[in-house]
RNA sequence: CUCCUGGUAGCUCAGCUGGAUAGAGCAUCUGCCUUCUAAGCAGAGGGUCGCAGGUUCGAAUCCUGCCCAGGAGGCCA
C-alpha cells in the first residue's frame, strides 16, 4: 500500500516540477482522525521549492487520480496529506498473508547478498557471561532477519585459539591441577592468572580424566590446545542451549598455518605490508595506520617477537574479503570502539573496501541482583555465565530481555524481574496471545464447528468493529517494521511491535465472542485470528523465541 | 586532557534520517472470572523530553556550549 501511494505522489511531482528526487516519508497514521497513511510530501517539497505547503498540496491531490482501494485524500494541520482507503483497500495485505499457503514474510531483498556476520568471538580463556549473551542475541536474531528478507549469511565465530591469553589460561588451569595432587605451588607467580570457578573445575576435570599424565608438561603447545579446546566445548553447548547456531568457526591459528600453503596467511599480510606502510622500531614491527586516518601507529609484531592480535586480526578480515562476501558484518562490544580505525586503516592499505565492513557495537550489560549491581571481569572470575542466566530465567525470556532494548544502548540486565516468571516477562503476554489463539481453534473443534480459510477470507467485509478495523490496519505495520529493522541492522522495534499486537489481540478476545453460532461471521472472524497468529509467528521466529500451543 | 555512548513518567525503556495531542511495560489506585485460558481486560493518576542558546512554518529529534553518568584511549585483549 505504501509502494502504491508513493508512486501516486512520485507521479504527481513529476508532473508538477519533473523532478522526483525527494526523501519523503509515508506513514501508517496513529490516529483515525488522519485517515490509514500520511506523507508529509507536500511540506518537503514546498520548503525546496520555496512554496506554500497547503497550497502545493492542494495541486498534488488534484493530480491524484481515483483509485478504487483509496476513498479520499485530505489536507490536514501544516500541510500533511492523509489518505483514507476504501474497506476494500485496507484488507489487500491480510488477503494476500492469508492467501499465502507457505509462512508469509512481507518484504524480500530485491539484490540478494551473500553475508559474512561475524559475532560472539569471545576468547576461549572462559565460559560465556552474560555480556557475552547479548551478542550472541543479538548477532543470530539478525542473522534471521538477514537471511529471512533473501540473502544468504554465513554466521561465524573467530576462535583466538592461541597467543598469550591462551597460554595464561593453561598455566591457571595446570596450577589448580597441581594442587589437586597437592603439591606445592607456591612459587608460580599466579598475579595475572585467570581466577574463576571454571579453572578449578576445569582441573579437576582433567585429573579425573587424564589422572597424571600432566604433571609434568611435556608439550606445552599441545597442552594449551587441550585446554582451549575444552573451554571451547563449553562455549559450544552454551550456544546450542542458547539457540544459536554458527556455521563455522575460524582459528585464529589457521592464519598461522603453513601446512598447506608455503606462507601463513600471517606472513602474506607481512609482505602486503612492507616497507611502505610498515616500519620497524625501538625493536618492534609497527603498521603505519596513521597514513589511514588512525590516530596513531600500532604494533603487529613486539620487540619480543609475539604476534599482536591485531596482526592475526588483519590477516583474518583480509581472508573474510577474499573468501568473497558481498557484504561483511561484525558484532563488537562497545568497548572495541577504538579499535575500528586501526582495522579500517589496515583495509585500505591492504586495497580492500573499508565500505563492505559494516561493525555494530553492543553495549555492556550489567547485573542487577537484589537491587545491587554487580561488576563483570572474567579475569578476576567475578560473572554471571550465560548458562547460569539460562538456567534461571530460561531461554525465551533470555533472548526477550536482551533484543527488546536498543542495541547500543547500555542494558541493565535485573536479574530478580527477569527470574520472576508470574507476570512481568513480556514473553508470557506474546506467547499467551498465540497460545490463546491456538486454544480457540481447539475449542472450536471440540464444538464440532468448522473452519473455512477461503469463506473466511471473501468475508472480511464483514469485521465492523473498531478493534477489528485496527488489528487489520495494525497487520500491515508488520512490513513497515521489518523493513525498518532490515535497513537498520536492529531487531528491538520487533519486540515492541510483537507486544503491542499481543496487546490490541487480548483486548480484542475481551471484548467480543470468537465462537459465534453465525458462521459467516465466526469464518471472517478466525481469518483475522489466523491472520494474528501467523504474524506472532513470524516474529517470534526472527527472535528465536518459542511459541508454546498451550499454556 | 582527547574521543565515543547516553540523560524522556517513581522504575525499565520506545520514539531521535525534524512533523499533528511525547508513547509502552512495571509499580500505584478503581472495577471485571457460573460465560471461548484472569499469564487476561476496562479505566485513573503520573512529564520544565539534563540545562541554556541557535537553525525554521514546526525541535524530544538537527547545530553549539555547559552539567551529569558510563565507556575508550597500551609493545593488554
Amino acid at each position: 500500500m505504501k509502494a502504491k501511494i508513493n508512486a501516486l505522489l512520485i507521479k504527481a511531482i513529476d508532473l508538477l516540477y519533473k523532478d522526483n528526487d525527494f526523501s519523503i516519508e509515508i506513514v501508517k497514521t496513529k490516529s483515525e482522525m488522519h485517515g490509514d497513511w500520511s506523507s508529509n510530501i507536500a511540506m518537503i517539497v514546498a520548503k525546496k521549492k520555496k512554496e506554500n505547503p497547503k497550497e502545493l498540496a492542494q495541486k498534488i491531490i488534484k493530480l491524484i487520480p481515483s483509485e478504487d482501494w483509496l476513498e479520499k485524500v485530505e489536507i490536514a494541520g501544516p500541510g500533511f496529506l492523509n489518505f483514507f482507503l476504501t474497506k476494500q483497500g485496507n484488507l489487500n495485505y491480510l488477503k494476500n498473508l492469508l492467501k499465502d499457503k507457505k509462512s508469509y514474510f512481507p518484504f524480500e531483498e530485491s539484490n540478494k547478498k551473500n553475508i559474512l556476520i561475524e559475532y560472539v568471538s569471545s576468547n576461549p580463556t572462559g565460559p560465556l557471561h552474560i555480556g557475552h549473551g547479548r551478542g550472541a542475541a543479538f548477532g543470530s536474531a539478525l542473522s534471521n532477519l538477514l537471511r529471512k528478507c533473501g540473502n544468504k549469511v554465513t554466521e561465524e565465530y573467530y576462535v583466538n585459539d592461541q597467543g598469550l591469553q591462551t597460554k595464561i589460561l593453561a598455566e591457571s588451569v595446570h596450577k589448580k591441577y597441581l594442587e589437586k595432587f597437592d603439591l606445592d605451588t607456591s612459587e608460580i607467580d599466579d598475579t595475572n592468572f585467570y581466577k574463576g570457578e571454571y579453572i578449578d573445575e576445569l582441573a579437576l576435570k582433567i585429573k579425573t580424566q587424564k589422572k597424571d599424565l600432566y604433571l609434568k608438561i611435556e608439550n606445552e603447545s599441545n597442552f594449551i590446545n587441550y585446554i582451549v579446546e575444552e573451554m571451547m566445548k563449553d562455549i559450544k553447548a552454551t550456544l546450542e542451549n542458547f539457540q544459536v547456531k554458527f556455521d563455522s568457526f575460524y582459528l585464529e591459528s589457521f592464519l598461522y598455518d603453513a601446512s598447506k600453503t608455503k606462507k601463513t596467511k600471517v606472513n602474506e599480510v607481512l609482505e602486503d605490508l612492507k616497507s611502505e606502510y610498515s616500519f620497524n622500531e625501538a625493536g618492534a614491527l609497527w603498521f603505519r595506520s596513521t597514513k589511514f586516518g588512525d590516530d596513531k601507529d600500532r604494533v603487529l609484531i613486539r620487540s619480543d617477537n609475539q604476534e599482536t592480535y591485531f596482526l592475526s586480526d588483519i590477516a583474518y578480515h583480509k581472508d573474510k574479503f577474499l573468501r568473497g562476501y558481498d557484504e561483511l558484518i561484525n558484532i563488537w562490544g562497545s568497548d572495541h570502539h577504538g579499535y575500528l580505525p586501526r582495522v579500517k586503516a589496515s583495509l585500505k592499505a591492504l586495497k580492500l573496501s573499508p565500505e563492505s565492513l559494516k561493525t555494530i557495537f553492543i553495549q555492556f550489560v550489567s547485573l542487577i541482583r537484589k537491587g545491587k549491581k554487580t561488576s563483570m571481569s572474567t579475569r578476576s572470575g567475578e560473572f554471571i555465565t550465560l548458562n547460569q542466566l539460562i538456567n534461571e530465567v530460561g531461554v525465551n525470556a533470555a533472548r526477550f530481555f536482551y533484543l527488546a532494548k536498543k542495541s547500543d544502548q547500555a542494558l541493565e540486565f535485573d536479574m530478580d524481574l527477569a527470574i520472576s516468571q508470574d507476570k512481568n516477562n513480556p514473553v508470557y503476554y506474546i506467547q499467551y496471545a498465540y497460545a490463546r489463539i491456538c486454544s480457540l481453534e481447539k475449542e472450536l473443534k471440540k464444538r464440532e464447528m468448522t473452519f473455512d480459510l477461503d469463506e473466511g477470507i471473501n468475508n472480511l467485509e464483514k469485521l465492523k468493529n473498531k478493534s477489528e478495523l485496527e488489528i487489520i490496519s495494525f497487520l500491515e505495520a508488520y512490513k513497515s517494521i521489518i523493513e525498518q529493522c532490515y535497513k537498520n541492522y536492529e531487531v528491538h522495534p520487533i519486540c515492541f511491535y510483537l507486544r503491542d499486537l499481543a496487546s490490541k489481540f487480548h483486548s480484542y478476545y475481551n471484548s467480543e465472542t470468537i465462537i459465534s453460532d453465525d458462521q459467516i461471521s465466526r469464518n471472517a472472524k478466525f481469518a483475522l485470528l489466523i491472520g494474528i497468529k501467523r504474524t506472532i509467528k513470524s516474529g517470534m521466529e526472527l527472535l528465536d523465541i518459542e511459541t508454546p500451543e498451550k499454556m
